[in-house]
Parts: structure tokens; sequence; C-alpha cells
RNA sequence: GGCGGGUUAGCAAAGUGGUUAUGCAGCGGAUUGCAAAUCCGUCUACGUCGGUUCGAUUCCGGCACCCGCCUCCA
């Protein structure tokens, strides 16, 4: 039933083609997930929103879909912080996976269809491992780690084009005597004083970070996956390496697509924990209305296409909040009443094929707005029904314009001490007796606090945020 | 040093070998008591130097600048 094509940008060829599942109507996506030691940053949240936008638009173009984000809920950082705040470790992450859960709500990204904690895998990680030390790619070494042997998997570097002898060049990495080859990465890390730890084959420990995402991939999802996704940064050395586990020890191919979402910069530059020089997404979303602020920064994120660096200010967050102000108001006139609903899409439809087409080349979302605006202006002319519905139906295939237009546009309770229904019938009388100063007056009364009012035909008045 | 990405109008951001991207802001007009919203119209582009071509922002090469990865990182 659906056979029209679909490109998705493959790192490892550079080009676009199109995207052909492993099964027919279904796709496996699994994208590397938060380490649940802090609130996450807005950098976080634009790689989960492109892959929520991913999800989505599968699912309402027919297919089926799996789709796996990880928790990391064992790593130094968490240990870490854990024993900063003097709390349990597993107290921390149960904390901050329940604010990961809150914060993605407001963002309104889907809940993917699974979760998995790094910590329930340990049996499969473990397994892998044996695995890899039986065919010669591991080894134990004298200080209780076991290490993945980079030479002995020809593929390492495919991914992200690295060559070992150019690694080595230029090796910054403090060169731990234990490993044979530099660039040896540790699967699985002995036990430590006051370190949580699991017994096993190789003693006590802990599994390094990389291993976990194979194994967590391969349990929920297979050994062969559709498409793997994160951040950019990601794609060396942590998606390199899972590819170096998981050929290693399954062979085959572990991921047919690879992903990388772009950075959110701040200043032209990274955002990130390490560098200190990031906003965390629940306090971007506490600064902004409550009722309008969530989808202000979904559609923000998504303004870019997510192979480009965005930057985040608060200017490009308030623009973004305008343009997508300006959608709600064309489906509020068109439909001032009743709600909408989404309906099934016409894909035969001129804004309908046009959209599917932009979104179809790899998920060029900005060329799919400019379909929408389009859209919006046929609506703001002719109030037409069918074309508000046709609207917030395509928006809503990647998770947008799904709001009440008129609670939208209103946003949350303004912070004026006015009773702004009263108001408006005092100008309206004011008007009716052409005292215009104070209907004026009211109005800018008004406006100092973030209220716009809107005369419309027949003497109705209506009001929305500005 | 190795590898990768980028440089589009005031700002944001797509894309294309020749024909309007788009949004926000600006300007002019319609509408309005005045506004707002909306509609109509409109001005600012493709880092730089060469090459290929009838024609390049778009392909090729050099250069400059910016960013990222190579260390935990979305």
């Amino acid at each position: 039933m659906f056979k029209n094509m679909q490109t998705i940008y493959n790192t490892l060829s550079r080009n676009k083609e199109i995207f052909t599942p492993i099964v027919a109507g279904q796709v496996s996506l699994y994208s590397c997930g938060p380490t649940v030691y802090d609130y996450y940053h807005i950098g976080n949240a634009r790689t989960f929103t492109v892959f929520d936008m991913v999800t989505r638009w599968f699912t309402a173009t027919g297919y089926q879909v799996n789709y796996v984000r990880n928790i990391t809920d064992i790593d130094d950082k968490i240990i870490e912080r854990a024993n900063e705040n003097n709390e349990p470790m597993a107290a921390l992450t149960a904390r901050m996976t329940t604010a990961m859960f809150d914060d993605s709500d407001r963002l309104k990204l889907l809940r993917p269809n699974h979760s998995p904690r790094a910590t329930e895998y340990i049996d499969a990680m473990l397994d892998i491992i044996k695995r890899l030390e039986d065919k010669g790619i591991a080894y134990r070494a004298s200080n209780g780690d076991v290490y993945y042997s980079v030479r002995g998997f020809d593929g390492y570097g495919k991914l992200s084009r690295k060559n070992l002898d150019d690694l080595r060049a230029g090796e910054r990495v403090a060169v731990t005597t234990e490993k044979r080859d530099p660039l040896d990465f540790v699967l699985w890390k002995a036990a430590k004083l006051n370190e949580p730890k699991w017994s096993s084959i190789f003693g006590d420990g802990r599994p390094g970070w990389h291993i976990e995402c194979s194994a967590m991939c391969q349990e929920v999802l297979g050994k062969e996956i559709d498409i793997h996704g994160g951040g950019w940064d990601l794609q060396f050395p942590h998606h390199e390496n899972e590819i170096a586990q998981s050929e290693g020890a399954n062979g085959g191919t572990f991921a047919h697509y690879w992903m990388h979402a772009a950075f959110l910069n701040f200043d032209q530059e990274k955002m990130s924990k390490s560098v200190g020089n990031f906003f965390t997404l629940r306090e971007v979303l506490n600064k902004l209305d409550s009722v309008q602020g969530g989808e202000t920064v979904r559609f923000f994120l998504m303004r870019g296409h997510y192979r480009s660096e965005i930057n985040y200010s608060w200017d490009t967050l308030e623009d973004a909040r305008q343009t997508l102000l300006g959608f709600y108001i064309a489906l509020n006139e068109a439909s001032p009443e009743s709600s909408l609903k989404a309906q099934p899409i016409d894909w035969s439809n001129s804004y309908g094929a046009r959209f599917r087409a932009a979104m179809e080349d790899d998920f060029d979302t900005p060329a799919a707005f400019a379909v929408l605006h389009e859209l919006r202006r046929e609506i703001n002319r002719t109030k037409s029904l069918d074309l508000a519905l046709l609207m917030m139906s395509l928006a809503g295939t990647i998770g947008l314009l799904q709001d009440s237009p008129s609670e939208f546009i209103r946003g949350a309770a303004t912070d004026g001490a006015f009773d702004i229904e009263s108001l408006i019938a005092e100008r309206h009388q004011a008007k009716q007796d052409k005292n215009f100063a104070r209907a004026d007056e009211i109005r800018q009364l008004l406006d100092a606090s973030g209220v716009v009012l809107e005369d419309k035909p027949g003497s109705v008045t209506v009001w929305r945020r500005k």
C-alpha cells in the first residue's frame, strides 16, 4: 500500500537513497537516549524531537514503527553525581528518569515503544562480551578490565570514515598500558571500591558505555535493525564502537541506516554539559507560556533540517512562537467554536502531495513548513474548514498543531490583574458612545499585560496573547 | 595533524545548472473610528578567486573564515 520513495541520509554512502526496510511496512528504530544523572538540555531535546518526528512520519505514512530509546542508568557520571548528592544511585536515576519523561511530555514527544534501562540488560552485555572474547576480539587485561580490540575488527572506522592509523597520529588519549592498542575501548570495567558492581565470568565489575547500547538494541529490536540514530557527537566513537561490538559478535549488518541529528548551538558553539553553556529543557519551558511553550520549542527545533545546526537564542525562539501563533490564528479563524480533529489525509491533494514530497526527501521539515504556510494563506483567504482540517492533519503527522486553537492563542492566564471580559464589554460601550479615548486606553492597558484585542465583524471582540 | 560539516538577503532557514522557496521584520496599499488579525503588492541573497558551460548561488578546483569529531558528550 505504501510505495512512494523514501530517502534517508545514509552516513555510510553519503548519498540519498531509497529507504528500504528489512521487513516491508515495518521500521525498527533505535536512538541513543539520555544518561540520567541530570535534567536534559535542549540540545538533547533536539535529538529526541528529530527521532520523534521520524517515528511519527513513518507511522503517518503507513509503517509500523518500533521505536526504542534507551536509558543509560549506570555510568561514571551517575556514580559521581550520586556521590556528590549523597544519594543512592538508584534514587538518582529513578528521579531523573521521571523528570526525563515529564520534560518529554511537555515537548509532546511520544513515549518510545520501549525505553530499556541499561542495568536490566547486564546479562545480555556479558553474553556479547563473552562471544567477542571467544572470537578473539575482546581480551582481559591484567587490571581486570575487558577491552575490545579494534584491530580485530576489519570494519572499524567505516561509519565515521576514520582509519586507525590516522587516529593514532592524533592520539590524545592517555595511553593505558593495559591496552594493546590505545584505541581499544573498555567493555567491562573491573569493580572499584564503593562502586556498583555485578558479578560475571570476567570478575566483579560494571559494563562500559558502548556495550550497553549494543545489548539493549539487540535484545529489544534484534541483531539487525533499520535505523540507528543519535546526535552527531555519538558517531565516533560511540556508534563506531557499537558497530564493532554488534557486528563483531553477530556478523551481518547491525544497522542499515544511520541518522545523526546536528547540534543545537548557543553563541555559535555546541551546547554541552561539559562546556557548561547549556540550558535545560525545563529551564527554557519554565520561561515560556505554559500553554504555548512546549509546542513552541518543538516547532523551533524542527524549523531547521535535522542535519543542519541551529542556533538557540531567545529571539529565534520568539520568532518560532510568532510563526506558530500565526498557524493557530488561522485555524481559530476558520473554526472559532469547534475544536478540530486530525483527519485521514488525501495525499493526492496538491498540498498533501508537496508536503509529503518534502518529508520524503530526507525529512525536509523546512520545505514541508513552506507548504503549510501556503495552506495557511489559503485558509485565511477562504476560511475553508476543509483546508483548516487538512493543515492541522498534515502538521499532525509530525506532532504539531494538535492543540485547541482558541486555547493556544490565548495562552496561559495573563499576569495582569484584569477581568478581560468586563474590560472588553466596557470598551464596547465606550466605542458605542464614541468615547474612543477610553476604548484605546483599555486596549493599551491590556496590551501592556500581553493581551491583544481584535475587533471582528459584527461588534465581536476577541482577545489573544501577544 | 587526521576526518567531517558549513558560509544564502536585517534575522531565521530550504533549495535549484536558466523560471517566486518559506517565515519573521521593513516598506506601500486594502480593511479598521484608530488598531490588531488578514489579504494584495514590494525591497534587501547565495564567502572569495578561478574553471567547466550558451548560462552557476547550484558542478569542479584553489583560498579565507566558522563549527564539530578524534577525551565523557545529543
